[in-house]
DNA sequence: GACATGACCGCAC
DNA sequence: AGTGCGGCCATGT
């Protein structure tokens, strides 16, 4: 488990956290390349603005607020109230 | 092996 | 507050 459950991390955070500080891009691009039955916490993962980056319409999209509201994350208007792992409680 | 793209982030205007 | 630009690593062709 690489995310506490219950709250969620940004890729900014995610890489830094994996040293590597500045590639964003590379957690989304890990992320997107995991496969359907991944156990990764993928949906924990969140952008800097504190919402999902996939497409409203995509199925992930709806799967990930599904599942983070399973996981006690409530979210406002597509926007993650707890975000960010190890900062403002 | 090289090029192009990608679920991004931070700063400057 | 919104828009534009550069930078990072991995994956696919």
């Amino acid at each position: 488990m690489s995310i506490p459950l219950g709250k969620v991390i940004t890729y900014g955070q995610l890489a830094s956290l994996a040293g590597l500080p500045g590639a964003a891009r590379l957690a989304g691009s890990v992320l997107c390349g995991l496969p359907e039955n991944t156990e990764l916490p993928w949906h924990r993962v969140i952008n800097a603005q504190g919402k999902i980056s996939l497409p409203a319409d995509s199925a992930a999209y709806k799967k990930q607020i599904q599942r983070l509201k399973a996981e006690g994350v409530h979210i406002k208007n597509g926007k993650i109230s707890l975000r960010i792992y190890g900062y403002n409680n």
